[in-house]
Formats: structure tokens, sequence, C-alpha cells
DNA sequence: CCTCATTGAGTTTTT
DNA sequence: CTCAATGAGG
């Protein structure tokens, strides 16, 4: 199996799994064989004997990514992949950090804070600084502190400058201190603490940069500022890091990411080679065709450019609805003949700019009875009925936790109202402890005092009855003995929180089980310096199954922290694909349906007031175009109901920027009566209704126009007759207008 | 303490 | 329009 590794690759494939250790940058295009070059060159390098498999570090965006990277190496080298340094970020950073937790400053069993767990304790912090939330909303407060954490930035460091960045940052200061008041570290915090971490620790730096000899970066578009310099840090002067990316792909800038790293990147590593993987494996002709020349309306571009071994395929569909109802009907339409032609439902995917259009093509789909599945819903972990167990195991891990401590005080209900945890807060910010010790201290008398003790107690009856137990138990024990099972068995709709509660159980079970146990847990097995090993709890080179209880529980609850489950539950076998084109990214179908192709809405109409923020759209289409294999199809709708309000949308420009031999215009569905060509005939009764109101000048509301100067446009409102006649316009490039009809040259289109 | 009503916000999202 | 979050009242 060995001499096959390389076996299937073409040259520049080849060339970069094959590279001398060096710093490299590798230009992969969609669909180019990333994953493969990236899981290769790992195979290689061990196979070759270059490196041992403990010798170096991957990295990558998501748990999935990090668990296909794992699960390719294992097929292709008979090595046992645990305890290698592959991973996300997070992850990474969050295993460094517990291996060193004492040199990071952090409590043997800290936690990791979700964002809403961040969201709940920047709320705590604004109220307890006697800030106004009207005026310094929290959700901005949560914002600024990740913005700057993931620049690299502590509160002192950051300059402030206008009244509400001052603010901010007091903000900002504030949460940091309760943060380590209460042994919590949210998201960026891993990162931040395990490069300060990295910075201060000469010995521990020295050591890591030693043993890794090769770092391999996957998504290296979507590193934010903080990722590059954590990288730069632990590959260090020799180091080698190979970079794996595609500027084109770029989506993430809005939440920090850096595809100048890419630039800074080959300055900084010194990188001698870039090498650009443009075969494109996954789409025909067409298509590929359709995503370079709309790509290439980008100014800023490395360059690329895909190509295709395969034949041109199929032209790619336009469709123009009349309404978004229509847009479904003419989808549901395809989707049902392409499923009778033997196409699988879940090889076909609806893709969609944001998560409020799914509601429409939802409701048609429901209706006709084909199966289908969103992306992008609640998550396992993120259900109140987990949130509220975990809490409960992480103060029996952690009592000083406020935030687990606020959430299940008194729930189930009992006895501790709003007024006695505002008491005990005051108290407790006035002793400078945590609400746990508030709590145990000086209890106040009578009722409310009487609640809280037995809370007390019977948190410290969770830890005392489950101190050696395994874990799998632990949870079992923790939600029974907590009364949750028992408040939601006494609630109506309870019967599936309560299910929900029995599965956490199944999947403290299935964690203790596998590998993923290694991932979370202190490093133990692979020798850290002096500096390190001496802050390691003293049974250092325990096997896994002599693993103290609290290592498994905290491992337990970084996994419930690092990796929120699926998105939602695997619905049915064969489902149609629904997913916003962001959640796409990486996936591929056969056939493809892009919908709401409308200026305004994809583009997005926030994006064009932002820097950059066209570009970013752009290339977000071309994710969207370059997930299809064989069939791709584009919808747009003039009419579209939005926040309760109908819109008359322009037909986006990114369909302008597809050459038109590659696409082929059709209009309603065979399966429906062919119907006359004119804008107003092709509209169905009910919407054609609802547009009857013409205007003096004989224009329509919602019908297209042209205007000498402003260009392409839809009527949107429409006043006063005769002379007086007013229409405004929704122009694609100039937006809305309010013209007179005697003096503007309108033409209809 | 729970329920009902009002209010407001409403791109994209992983960790 | 529709959902989530907050506040008043039983």
């Amino acid at each position: 199996m060995s001499s096959s590794l390389l076996e299937g690759l073409n040259p520049q494939q080849l060339e970069a799994v094959t590279l001398p250790r060096q710093s490299a940058l590798i230009l992969a295009g969609a669909g180019s064989g990333k994953t493969r070059v990236l899981t290769t060159r790992i195979a290689w390098l061990i196979h070759t004997g270059q490196v041992g498999p403990l010798s170096l570090l991957a990295v990558t965006f998501t748990n999935k990514a990090a668990r296909e990277m794992l699960a390719r190496i294992s097929a292709m080298l008979p090595i046992n992949t645990r305890g290698m340094w592959i991973g996300t970020f997070h992850g990474l950073c969050n295993r460094m950090l517990r291996a060193h937790y004492r040199d990071a400053g952090l409590p043997q069993s800290f936690q990791i804070l979700d964002s809403a767990d961040q969201l709940s304790m920047v709320k705590r912090v604004v109220k307890a600084l006697g800030m106004d939330d009207e005026k310094y909303p929290p959700k901005q407060a949560q914002y600024f502190i990740n913005a700057n954490k993931e620049a690299g930035l502590r509160a002192a460091q950051v300059e402030a400058t206008d009244d509400f960045s001052r603010r901010y940052n007091q903000v900002y200061a504030a949460y940091d201190a309760q943060c380590n008041r209460e042994g919590v570290v949210d998201f960026a915090e891993l990162l931040l603490r395990c490069y300060e971490l990295l910075a201060k620790n000469e010995a521990l730096r020295a050591h890591y940069q030693a043993r890794f000899r090769h770092i391999l970066v996957d998504e290296f578009q979507d590193t934010n500022r903080l990722q590059y310099l954590w990288l730069k840090l632990l590959a260090g002067p020799q180091g080698a890091v190979f970079a794996v990316g595609d500027d084109d792909q770029s989506i993430y800038a809005f939440r920090g990411a850096r595809s100048g790293n890419m630039f800074d990147f080959e300055r900084d590593f010194g990188v001698q080679k870039v090498i650009k993987l443009e075969q494109n494996y996954r789409s025909q002709g067409n298509i590929l065709d359709a995503a370079n020349a709309l790509i290439r309306h980008n100014r800023a571009r490395l360059g690329k450019n895909l190509w295709t071994a395969e034949g041109k395929g199929e032209s790619l569909r336009l469709y123009e609805a009349s309404t978004d109802v229509d847009e479904a009907a003419y989808i549901l339409d395809e989707v049902r003949s392409l499923n009778s032609e033997g196409v699988r439902l879940s090889d076909i995917a609806l893709l969609y700019r944001s998560n409020a259009q799914s509601r429409v093509l939802e409701h048609a789909l429901f209706n006709a009875g084909i199966s289908y599945r969103v992306y992008g819903g609640l998550r396992f972990f993120e259900r109140q009925e987990i949130k509220h167990a975990l809490a409960y195991l992480r103060l029996t891990a952690n009592p000083e936790d406020d935030g687990a401590f606020l959430r299940v005080a008194n729930f189930p209900a009992r006895g501790i109202g709003g007024r006695t945890l505002e008491q005990l807060q005051a108290s407790a910010e006035g002793a400078a402890v945590s609400l746990w010790r508030a709590a145990c201290g000086n209890a106040p008398a009578g009722k409310a005092g009487t609640s809280l003790a037995a809370f007390v107690r019977l948190i410290e009856d969770l830890r005392a009855a489950t101190r050696d137990l395994p874990l799998p138990e632990i949870v079992e024990h923790v939600i029974e003995a907590s009364g949750l099972v028992a408040h939601y068995k006494g609630e109506k709709e309870g019967a599936e929180r309560v299910e929900n509660l029995e599965e956490l159980v199944n999947a403290a079970t299935a964690f203790a089980g596998e590998e993923g146990f290694a991932i979370y847990s202190a490093d133990r097995t692979d020798g850290a310096p002096e500096a390190a090993a001496a802050s390691n709890a003293p049974e250092t080179g325990a096997r896994r199954e002599n693993v103290g209880r609290s290592d498994a529980l905290n491992a337990f609850l970084s996994h419930a922290a690092l990796e929120a489950g699926e998105h939602q539950a695997a619905a049915g076998a064969d489902a149609l694909q629904l997913m916003t084109v962001h959640s796409a990214k990486g996936l591929e179908f056969d056939t493809v349906f892009i919908s709401g192709l409308e200026e305004g809405l994809f583009p997005h109409e926030n994006s064009l007031t932002e820097d950059g923020g066209l570009e970013e759209e752009r290339r977000l289409m071309y994710v969207a175009i370059t997930r299809a294999r064989r069939r791709l199809h584009l919808t747009h709708a003039q009419t579209r109901m939005l926040h309760g309000h109908t819109r008359y949308n322009v037909a986006s420009r990114f369909l302008d920027e597809i050459p038109a031999a590659l696409v082929r215009r059709v209009s309603a569905s065979a399966a429906l009566p062919a119907l006359p060509p004119s804008a107003a005939g092709a509209l169905p009764a009910r919407a054609a209704a609802s547009l009857r109101s013409y205007t003096a000048g004989g224009f329509r509301i919602g019908q297209s126009v042209t205007h000498p100067k402003f260009g392409a446009g839809v009527i949107v409102q429409a006043e006063g007759r005769g002379a007086d006649a007013r229409v405004q316009v929704n122009f694609r490039d100039a937006g809305l207008k309010w013209l007179a009809l005697e003096y503007a040259r309108l033409q209809a289109v």
C-alpha cells in the first residue's frame, strides 16, 4: 500500500507532497485535491522516515476536517494516529494549555466558554460596571473583546480613541479579570493564552519548536492575525510550515480571517516555493468556465485558473422567477424530474445566501412531500437541557464557575429567586470571590439562606458521589440527582429533552471509549520539557485507564465546548440538502441550485458598504458555483417577501459576470403549462393580481426598466398621475431613486 | 414562579 | 413575517 502512496498524483500535487523540508505555500483551487495533498504529504513524510508521527503538527479549522484528515491517514498508513497533533487551532491550543496549565496561569480544571456563555458573562460584567446596556450593547462588547483578542491584544494594549472603544475596553479588562477569577476561558482566549505561553516561556517554546519539524495548515486563507502569529511562534526560525489555501475561497473576512496572511507568509517564512494546484477533478467545463470568468472580476487575487480534463458538460441554467414562491416551485419541479432520472436527493444541494431564504423553499418541499435536510439549526451541545446538565458537571469540576452557578442555581426551581441571587452577587463582588464561595460562607439567614445552603449541599453531594465513577456514570448520576430528568419528565413537552439527556450519557460513553479522548486530555506521553513536566499532575506517564476522574470529565467538557456536535440530527437516508453558501464550503454535489441571485441579497446589501465587501461576496458566489459537479441551476426572483414586506429586486450583477454562452435561460419547467413570453403574462395568477396597479405612465410596480444614466432597475413604488407621476426605482448600481416620469427617460425592459 | 404580551431585530459562522 | 428576549401581571 505504501508504494502506491504517490500513485495517481498529478505533477503539481506530486511536487507538493514530496517537497523537501521548507516552508511552502500551496495555492489549491476548489476541487483540486487539496485534502489529498495534505494527507498524502503527512503519510509520505512518516512513511519515508523523515519524521515521526509525533513530530508533526497539522491544523484545521473544523473538527470535521481534522477527523477526515485522521481517517485518511489511518487508511494510508498502518499507524496509530492517536496522540498525533492533528486538530483544530482551538483543540490543539486547549491540549497545550492542559499540559502546561500552571505555566499558563490557569487552574487545572479550567473550563471553556462557548459564545453564548461568553455573552452572558459579558452581560454580567456590563451590569456590574453599572453601564447602560442600551447604549453599550453587550453583543458589541463581546465583538470588541474577541476582535482584539484575535488581533493579539490585551485590554492594556488596546488603543482606545473614542468614548465607545474606551468603554468597551473597560468591559474587556473587567471581563478578563472575571474569567481569571472563575478559571474559565473563551475560544479566542485559548489561542491568545497559548500564544502568550509560548511567547514568554522560552524553554517550552524551544521544546515545541524542536519537536514539530513539520507544521501543516489547512484553509490557510481563513487564518486570523492571532492564528498566524501563533503559527509563526510555534514554527520558530527553523520551522517548516506547509500552508494550503485558496485566496479565492476566503469568505470569512467578516469574522477576522485575513487572506492577506498568505502574502505575509511568503515574506515572513522565506517561502521559496509556491505551487498552484489548478487542475480540477470535480466540475465539468462549463461550470469551471463560469467560476473562472466570475472570479476574474476580483482585483485582490493571487491569480489562478481552474481547468479540467473532462468535457464541457451541460450548460448552466438560469431561471428568472416572478416571485420567491415561483422560484421554489421551479426548483421543486427540477428536483422532482432529476430524482426521477435517478439522481439521488442527497446529491442535490439547494444553496442560498441567508438562512431566512430557506423558509419558502422548505414550505414548498414540505407540501410536496420531498424529504430534505436543513443545515444550521441548534446543535446538540447547545440545547438548553444539555447546557444545564453541563453546568452541573462543570460545577462539580470547578465550583468557581459563576456562569454555571447562575445557570442552574435555580433550575430546577428550588426557591432561589432573582432577589437572592442579586444579594449573593453583591456580596460576592464585595468580597471579590465567586458566587460559590459567597454562598458557602455567609449565607443570608431565612428561607433564601436555606435554599442556597441546600444547593451548595447538592453540588457537594454530586461531587462526592461521582468522585470515583467512570465518566458515563458521572453524567448519568448528575442528570438524575440534579433533578433535571425528573423536572423534564414532569413537563408536558419534556420527553424530547429527557431523551437528549439520555443521549448525553451515550455521548459520554462513546467519548470515553474512543480516541477523541486523547485529543482533549493533557498530553502526558510525549516528554515535555522540565518546566512543563513540573506543571503536570503527579501521575506523569499515566495510561489512559489510570487517568483520574477529573481528567476524564475535563476532557469531556472540553469536547462539549469545542465540538458542539452536528448541526442537525442526521435525518432520513436520502434527503435534499439545504444550506447557506457558507456552510456548503468544502462540500460537493452532482447538482446545485443557487437561489436568490438578486442585488441586495447576493451580493448582500450590507456588504456593499464594507471595505472589500463586494469582492468577498463574489468569492462566496465562486464557492457556490464550484460546489457543482455536473449541473448548476441559477435562479432569481423579481419579487420576494422579506421581513414581512415585498421587495422588488434586480438580477444579481454576478449573473452578468458569467458569459452568456455558458448559460441557457429557461422559463418555467416543462411540467408547467407553457406561458406567454411577456413578463406580465409569466406571472402566476396570484402574483399578477397583486401587481396589477398601473401608474399613469404605463409603468407597473415590479417592472424591470432601464435608465440612460442609472442603468437597470426595478420599479418599487409609484405615486401621482399625469405630469405629477413619479416612480421609485431600485437601480442595481445606483440604488433607490425617485424619478418623475415626465422627465426621466425610463424604458421598459 | 410561571404565563402572556409586547417589543425589536432580522448576512454569512466555527471554535 | 417570525422568532427571541424582555417585562408586567396572575
